[in-house]
DNA sequence: TATATTTGCATCGTGAACGATATAAATTAA
DNA sequence: TTAATTTATATCGTTCACGATGCAAATATA
């Protein structure tokens, strides 16, 4: 059935590319406010987690490669919101740690998460439902990323 | 829960975007073959189902905005997949249709679903829970979209 | 009919993604 | 120790995404 396996409505790269950009867009106008995009929040979470990480973890972290994080850590230098310096035991590190503007923003978007929370629950997509989603979601991206 | 919310391993829209993007990757090999990105194969899809679309109901299928949509279509028009014409009833419209070699590319890409599908399958992710994943993503997505 | 508004598409600027490549530091091998 | 290799990061070029804006054609309003 090559017909029917070509149609959009069948496709599920389309469906997680168009839930993943309508939902960082749910994010746009919490984020903008403070001037930050959605994959630099992103770093935010991993250094609020645990700070002064090499450009490497952060990148395998998020499943990106240096080369995306590297000028998205750039900008975030330039703007204030995270340091960078050489690593001290090995110079080809460049260890990235939270500015203090970095750390108080964990304060002002701590309502992001419930925000953007309550704005995908639906019919399909409840509480009880989203374990079951996270554990699909997560066997795709184990096996995609494990080659 | 503050601390919970904020952790990259709860939070929903994090693995929508890696496993979009993963899963996109996985696509590249099979399209760039010919020349092709992802984006640039939805539009081929939306063009199989119904040839010769303006350039809106494009974007609208796509879930994108036309400035997204109208610089990629001018590449695709540029390596011949397809041809742009003024509409005739409606002189703003822009008509996007199949080229020869674009009507030609479908039989060249019939493997790509089969390909990419069999790549995605794992135990959290079987031809029977597809559906269940299928609706749940579409239920973020009606639900995003329609605001 | 003249004017205002809407619609369809295009252009511009910025920030990702990512393949390819470069560079310097660290590690391994000779 | 010197040379080859690997590793960590950075740079470059191209293609999205997308907010903002521009413009001409169509439609609505006065």
């Amino acid at each position: 059935m090559i017909e029917e396996a070509f149609k959009l409505d069948n496709q599920l790269c389309f469906r997680l590319y168009t839930a993943s950009r309508l939902l960082t867009q749910a994010y746009h106008p919490l984020l903008s406010e403070y001037g930050l995009t959605y994959p630099q929040y992103l770093v935010l979470l991993v250094l609020w987690e645990k700070d002064a990480q090499p450009v490497n973890d952060i990148a395998r972290r998020l499943f990106l490669e240096t080369n995306t994080v590297t000028p998205l850590l750039q900008r975030m230098e330039k703007e204030g919101v995270l340091n960078r310096r050489k690593g001290e035991n090995d110079a080809r590190q460049m260890i990235v740690s939270l500015s203090r503007k970095g750390k108080l923003l964990r304060k002002k978007l701590s309502g992001v998460p419930f925000s953007v929370g309550n704005a995908v629950l639906c019919d399909s997509v409840t509480p009880e439902s989203t374990p079951e989603l996270f554990r699909m979601l997560d066997g795709i991206i184990l096996n995609l990323s494990s080659r």
